[in-house]
DNA sequence: CTCCGTGCAAAAGGTTTGCACTGGT
DNA sequence: ACCAGTGCAAACCTTTTGCACGGAG
C-alpha cells in the first residue's frame, strides 16, 4: 500500500470520526496505520510490538479495542481461520485468500474473474450478502519446499 | 445426511484406522457420527453435549482430540469465522458459507456454478492449492428480521 | 468541563498438555 | 501384553471486562 493510499485512508478515518463525536487518538491512528502499512495479516499481538515501538506505553487491551473499533468503522475487516489466532485486513476491497495449512500464512490474491460471482443464486436462503471472499486452503511455497526436504510420512 | 451416507463415512472410517494402526474407540465412532449426523456446522462444546447423551463419562478433552484426529484423516472439516470458536462439518465435497455476522450461523450453499473456479489463475503464487470455499458475509433471514423490528441504530 | 479512551489487572472463554488409568488390538 | 486413547486437572493463550485516570472535543 502506497504512502499516499495509507494518507487517503487516514483522512476517510478522520472525518469518520469526527462524524460520528470519536476522539482522534494517537493510538487509534498508529495502529490504523500499522494494520495499513503492512501487507501481510497481522494479529493483535503483531500490531501491538510493532505500534509499542513508538508508543510504549502502548496496552494489549487497547489494541484489540481499537481494531475492534476499526472493524466497526469498516476501515479493515477481521479474519479467522482454524488453528491461528484472529488477523486484520487493511484491504477492503473484494479479495481473495490463499491460506497455507502449514504455517497459516495469508497471503492476497486479486483475481477479477472471482470478483464476480453470481450473488443472486445464494438468495433463495433469505441472506443478504455484504461481501464474499474465496479461501484457498493449501501449502504455500516455503512450506512445500520444507516438506519436499523431510519427505513428509 | 442419510442413514447410509453415514454408514459409509463410518465404514471408511473403519479402514483407515485399521490402515494405521489406530485403535477404534467408542468415542472416536460417536463423535463422528455426531459431526455426520448434524447438518449444522457445530462446535467442539455442542458436540460433546450431544455425545455425552450416549457418553455420560466423555471428557470435553477427548471430543477436542478426537475432532482434530478426524480433521487430519480427512474426513471432517474445521471452520474458523470472527468472533465465534472453531466449528466442524462433516460435508467434505467442496460446498461454500453464508456466514451471519450477527449470530454467526453457518448456512451451507451448494452452487454448481461455484465449484468451477479456475485455480490455474492462483498458480503463480507458488501454493498448492488443496481445496477452496467461498464465504459470503451478510445477515441471515432471522437476524434482518430481528433487525428491521428493532430498528438498528 | 464532560466523555470517551486508555492502561492495568483480573476474569473469561476456548483449547492444549501432563499424567495415571483404561481399553482396543 | 502393549500401545494408543481417555479422563481429570491444571496450564495456556487469546480476548474481554471493571475500574480509575488522563486526554480529546
Amino acid at each position: 500500500m502506497t504512502r499516499d493510499e495509507i494518507d487517503a485512508r487516514l483522512r476517510e478515518f478522520e472525518s469518520l470520526c469526527r462524524a460520528r463525536g470519536l476522539p482522534l487518538t494517537v493510538q487509534r491512528r498508529a495502529i490504523l496505520t500499522a494494520v495499513l502499512e503492512r501487507g501481510d495479516h497481522p494479529t493483535a499481538d503483531q500490531v501491538h510490538a510493532v505500534v509499542k515501538k513508538g508508543i510504549p506505553g502502548l496496552s494489549r487491551t487497547t489494541v484489540y479495542r481499537v481494531l475492534e473499533t476499526l472493524v466497526g468503522m469498516g476501515l479493515i475487516r477481521q479474519l479467522h481461520h482454524p488453528g491461528a489466532s484472529a488477523r486484520y485486513d487493511g484491504k477492503i476491497q473484494r479479495h481473495h485468500h490463499l491460506i497455507c495449512t502449514h504455517c497459516h500464512a495469508v497471503i492476497d490474491v486479486e483475481n477479477s474473474a472471482l470478483d464476480e460471482l453470481n450473488l443472486s443464486l445464494t438468495k433463495k436462503h433469505g441472506f443478504e450478502i455484504h461481501d464474499y471472499s474465496v479461501h484457498f486452503m493449501g501449502i504455500c511455497a516455503k512450506c512445500r519446499q520444507k516438506s519436499t526436504k523431510r519427505q513428509r510420512d
